[in-house]
Order: C-alpha cells, then structure tokens, then sequence
DNA sequence: TTGAAAGCGCTAACAG
DNA sequence: CTGTTAGCGCTTTCAA
C-alpha cells in the first residue's frame, strides 16, 4: 500500500495490482473492462472515498466543465437572481459555475476574464461591466473559440448569443404609466450613456414622451457613470434637475441601483413622493414594496435570464458549434405600479 | 514558429531556440537568468500576450491561489457584502475566489466543498448552511491539511479560526430596546433552532427579558427550519403567535431573511407597525431605512467580516501553520432603532 | 480485456 | 547562467 495522504489512482492501481489505465477506464464505467474487475475497483476507491482530482482532469481533457459569470456586483438583486438562475440549469448539466464581479469597471472585468480564461473556464457568461467600452478583448476571445453569452448589458457590436430583458418595452410602459397619471415632466436618470442597457431604456422612455406630444428635454435626461455607485453622481443628478426652471414632477430612474439610490435620496432630502416628485424605477428589490411609498418598479426576470444564458452557452459548448446562427432572446418584464408613481395599490 | 493557436512556454522556448525551464523561471523574474535573455524573452513573451496556464501551475504546484467560498445564497444582502470583503483581502494577496452557493441546504453544502477540494482550493470559507448539524465531513477535510476559516453561522466543535458579529450583544440589545420602549411580550422568531447564530441570538435576547423580570414563554419562541426560504414558515410562526392567549406585541426576528419576510407578511396583513406589533430584527439590507415603517435593525459588519476572515484564512495558507492557537474573532454589531420599534426617526 | 507509454503545460532538482 | 530530466494526476492511443 501506497501512503494514504493523497489518494489517486496510482494508488489504487498499485494497491490492487493493475495499471492506471485500468483504473481511469474502470471508475469512467468504460464497457471494455471485465465486471468483475470493474466491481473490485469500484468497491476499492468507494472505501478510500477517492475523488479524481478535477485539476489533472481538466489539463488532460481541455475541459473544465466549468462555465464562469462576470456581472457588476452580486449585491444587486437582479445580478443574485441571475446567478441562481445560472446555477440551476449548469448543475442540471454537472457543470460548475464560478462567479466573478467587476464592481462596473473596465479594468477589474477584464482581469476577471483574463481569470476565468487562464482557469480554463469552457465558455463565459457575461453583463458587460458599465465602464466598458472597448470589448475587442472580448472579441478576440471569442474568436479563439471560447464561448461567450452575454446577457442583460450586452455589447452590439460583438456577434453571439445574447439574453436580454425588454428593456424598451419597460421603460416605456413605466414612462407612459407616469405621464397617463397626469405627470407632465417626466426625467430620466440612468447608468452610463453607453450601456445597451440605456439606449434601449432611453429609447422606450423618449417613444412614450413623443407618443404624447412631449418633447424632450435634454436638461432633464441625466446619466451616472458609475451607475450611481459613485454617490455624488446621483446627489448631482437630482441637484441639476431640481434646479430647473422646469422643475420635474417625476422621474423614471432606469437601472436597479440608479432607482434604489436616487429613492434613497429623495427621502432623505425630505421631498414628497409622489406629491412633489412621482418615481418610477427598474429594481428586482423584494422591498421595493415595502418602502414607504411603496415603489413602482419595472421587474426582470432574472431567474429565467440566467437560466436562459446558460443554457445557450451549454448548448454552445456541448456542440462545440463554430458556425451557429446567434440568436438574442428577449424576456418579458412585469410592471408593478405602486403609490411612488400616484397609484393607490393594496400590497401583496 | 511553432503553430501559434496555443501559446505555451513550449512554443516561445521553440521560437527562441532556449529550454522551457529558461522561460519559465525569466518569466517568474527569476534572478539567475541574465538580463538580456530575460528582456527579449519577456519582450516576446508580451508580444504573442502570454498567459502562463493556471492549471497547469496548480497540478504542478500543488496550490492553486483560490480561495472558496461558502454560504447559503448571495441574494442575502448581508452575504454579498461579505462577499465584497473576501475579494478585497484576496486580490490583495493575488488570490482567486470562487464563490458557491449552499441555499441552507446539507446535501447542497456537501457538494459545493467536494467540488472545491477537487478543484484544489488552497482554503475554504464558510458559513454553514441552516440545514447542517453533521460537520464531521469537514473536520475530516481540514484534519487532511486544507485550511478552513468559519465565519457567521459556525460549528462549535470544529476548533479552527472563526469570525462572527457580537450576536448576544446585539440580540440584547435590540430586545431590550423594545422592552425599553414598553412592550411587554416580546416574541422571537429565528432560523433553525441548532445554529450558532440562533443560539447566540436567543441568548442575548433571554438574557434581556430576565433582566427585565420577564420569564420566557416558550411559545412566543419560533424557529425556521429553512430560515424562512420555506414561506410556509413564517406564515406559520406568525400565526401561531397570534393566536396566543398573550399575544406579543413585538417580534425580534434574529436573521436578516426572517426579518424581511415577517416583516412583509405582517404588511401584508395589514397589521400595524408599531402599533399592533413593533418589528426588531438583523439585516443588512440598505433599504430598511426605506421601508415602512422604517425597520429597525442590527447590522452585522459584512464587509469587516468577509476581509477578517479571508486574511485569516490567507494567513494560514501561506504560513502552512499546522498547531496554530485557533482564534474566534467577534465583531461589533451596530443598532439602527427606527419606527418599527417605536422610535422616532430622522430618515439619514 | 488489460498494460505500457506518451503527454496536457508547467516547475524544480540537478548538472553542467 | 542555462539545459536536461522527471513528474504533478489524469486520459488515451497503441500494442499485446
């Protein structure tokens, strides 16, 4: 008997007199080895509890049936929703997930996926990080045949299967809610001018504003670099939009952490809600609620987002498929309209 | 020219006409190398963008610079912010982490930590799952060499360093500020019943209700097997509560999930807050000021806990210390009295 | 049906 | 200062 610090196959093979192939083939339930031989080493490694180590594994295979998931921050309810999303179809496939942040930065993402790469992840799930705006890192990644799904803030500009929320739709079911309530200067406050996730919030908010006549006013359009993780970025925003001339009776705040803090603000700085400003956010907060006012909200669903990613990106890797047609899926959103945005609604 | 599809120390020391050993120990900086063979091999190195393979270096090193995380889920606002705190002292040190979910499950727990074994994780962090009372699968773990670090929901009887936040304190005193408050019966709804936070929580919480010459009444005393992720639970305890001969008139609930789901069912009830029941519990949610009434709330140091427990862990690693004097570290809680308890409140 | 041998990409002892 | 060699634990030809 080998010492029994570390077992491996070595082990097995020389404690039972037979060859590693033997035992590599016979633990992997191979056909071409006897059955009685195969139940002798079975029952053996049942006894050491042998585990085949992953690390060997995924050096000789290529594969770490690993997928990893660069998002912003897991301390966003819909990036939380997301991950148990991701896991729930990767385990159903006995694929790992390991989760990575970016805190919304350019630079911390691309470390991140210089990680998950150089680990040997076999595909990539990713929400661009809001500060990023050169993805041809990501491009050439891609191109030496590591699967990528992105999902929620997305990159046009690279060519693959993508997973989105309807974006447009919301914010403008969220805007036209607010103006059908008599609001007549609605501003808008998003993350970075860049993000897909904007353009398509902003384009929904602009379709409801022209769809009644308003014209939009660029001073009541605001965007915070750092999707407002910057505090000062939002105390600033509702400063300038308070100091108008035409000061806005409401506002459609656009991303999770954009609506949560902008809210935040307003209470503090002892503002009316809906009387003196209406609010009307995207947030997934099992909260929103619960606060006082109960707070309007446009909800994705990000449970069904990341088990949607990932399982195109298990299909992707599985199939190994070069040439696919790329699809992007659009998920529906829920509106829920609650006193911040002037509706009277009974909770629950 | 080796084919360039994969670049390898192999193919970089083929294309230079040197041995690998060169390349690796000039890209390591190692300082018997000469200076100008290490400029051009580093210059080449940069040119074709090498990135030494980390599994590769994990077999041969035996270490892989990751650290694994695990806790119950990090839709738990208090978790994420944990979360946030291991990254910054492991990317500090130039460790990886590789966060996993046990969703207070055993079997869910179990598997997360084989799957991180196997990966080679240099050191584990944990937060047991609510389901868990067996640890004797990790004490085997740990007693085989791999550091372990527990942090907020610990096991007694594995001796290894451990952080938690001041659970008696805080339990203490958020009781005794409802009893100061003047509500007489004060019930306790908690987590599964065996867990270390729970048993810390209800004796602070008892020791404030003798100090106040109130004996226990086992029956304003809840438990949550699944810490409320069972919804059935908490409808359950809160009805039981109420229909009490002695009804309470306050709730300590002792986790961050109990207190934002009784906290939403009693809304949802539409039983007053103070009034009928006044609400204290533990939860790091930024939207509890928000709520209403505003939620009154111990707050555990997250991120302090996270960062504490992650530089223990690392410390272990790399010193390789095996009879180390194992300490627990016990961080202060922080109290935020607001309306749910009676208090009356300046919002900021 | 089993074994021998090579090799995934890297590092380290040992030689020179 | 640099190269040769062996090996981390596993899988996979190829040969027997």
């Amino acid at each position: 008997m080998l010492p029994s610090n570390k077992i491996t196959l070595k082990k097995i093979a020389h404690d039972l007199n037979m060859s590693t192939s033997t035992i590599s083939r016979a633990l992997r339930d191979n056909h071409e080895i006897n059955a009685v031989t195969k139940e002798r080493i079975l029952a053996y490694a049942r006894e050491l509890n042998f585990r085949p180590d992953t690390i060997a594994r995924t050096l000789r295979n290529g594969k770490s049936k690993t997928i990893g998931v660069v998002l912003s921050t897991v301390e966003n309810p819909f990036y939380s929703q997301v991950i148990n999303g991701i896991e729930s179809a990767a385990y159903q496939s006995g694929y790992n997930v390991c989760i990575t942040q970016s805190h919304e930065s350019y630079d911390l993402e691309k470390m991140q996926v210089a990680h998950l790469t150089r680990n040997s992840v076999d595909g990539i799930l990713m929400s661009l990080a809001a500060g990023t705006t050169d993805t041809t890192y990501l491009k050439r990644i891609k191109d030496a045949g590591l699967p990528i799904v992105f999902f929620d803030n997305i990159d046009q500009g690279i060519d693959s299967h993508k997973v989105v929320a309807d974006n447009f739709k919301g914010a403008f079911e969220a805007t036209s809610q607010l103006l059908n309530s008599g609001y007549k200067n609605v501003a808008f406050i998003s993350g970075p001018a860049n993000n897909s996730i904007t353009v398509e919030r902003m384009a929904g908010y602009l379709k409801a504003l022209t769809q009644n006549g308003i014209i939009a006013n660029e001073a009541t359009i605001k965007y915070c670099m750092h999707d407002g993780e910057n505090d000062c970025e939002i105390e600033n925003a509702i400063d300038e939009l308070f100091l108008l001339d035409n000061r806005p009776d409401a506002i459609f705040t656009a991303t999770d952490n954009v609506s949560t803090k902008v809210f935040q603000s307003i209470r503090r700085r002892e503002i009316q809600i809906p009387d003196e400003v209406a609010l009307f956010g995207f947030t997934n907060s099992k909260l929103a609620e619960l606060t006082f006012p109960a707070l309007s909200a446009v909800h994705q669903p990000g449970f069904e987002m990341g088990k949607k990613a990932a399982e195109m990106l298990l299909d992707l890797i599985k199939n190994n498929r070069s040439n696919t047609e790329y699809q992007t899926v659009v998920l529906p959103v829920q509106l829920f309209s609650r006193a911040s945005s002037g509706s009277i609604t009974i909770l629950g």
